[in-house]
DNA sequence: TTAGACTTGTCAATATTTGACAAATATAAA
DNA sequence: TTTATATTTGTCAAATATTGACAAGTCTAA
């Protein structure tokens, strides 16, 4: 779980002894891509989670913690913020929740 | 603490008395995006941040903690994404600091 | 050396974000 | 009420960013 989600698909494809190319054709990504994509040279598609979690058979939910930890995490890196954000997050994500749930509530009257 | 940083902006603004043309232009910003931006219809762009922190006095490192973290909350919030997320994103911050140390070190020789 | 695997650079196509403006609505003072 | 100002909403072209694709390079093992 320390490594970054590029190393993370390389350690599954490497495990499961494909290539690049096998593995692209698999996520319909060009091998050049991923190869990027491992070395962490471009990011990886969210709209390609899914698939992957098939492909490797691993749980959708742990695949975008993940995937959504690694973004985070560069995000916090590359901008010198403080990891408190993470907590406040944590917070926020709760606010919006119970926001939604009054919304919901509203709706049905 | 709890609140987007849409309402943020909003207590701030109302705070000191400003219109949204007002602050807008201290953040060379339209005042109707402004408003989209206060009614989390737009997202703050991260290039004004320092401007903002200037402008409301606020200390620059608590304002990104706000920033960052509203945009992480979002991100769960939206993808339905664990928050274990959060905790695995500290570790991985630790992991590419780490990883630039060694960069670092291999970069003097 | 050769074939296959991987890496790197580039660029047009596509998608997303932004700035700007007009028009609608809300608010509040005269 | 009218009027002035503040705020909201919709739209759209321009600016940015991301993506897919391909060529050409390096690396590795037979």
């Amino acid at each position: 779980m320390k490594q970054s989600f590029g190393e993370y698909i390389r350690k599954l494809r490497t495990e499961m002894g494909f290539t690049l190319t096998q593995l692209g054709a698999k996520l319909d990504l060009d091998s050049a891509n991923l190869s990027k994509i491992e070395n962490g040279k471009r990011d990886f598609d969210e709209k390609r989670l899914k698939k992957m979690a098939e492909v490797f058979n691993l749980n959708f939910d742990e695949l975008k913690t993940e995937f959504f930890s690694d973004l985070f995490a560069k995000k916090i890196y590359e901008s010198n913020c403080s990891t408190d954000a993470l907590s406040v997050a944590e917070e926020k994500v709760k606010y919006l929740k119970q926001i939604n749930v009054k919304q919901e509530k509203l709706n049905l009257k």
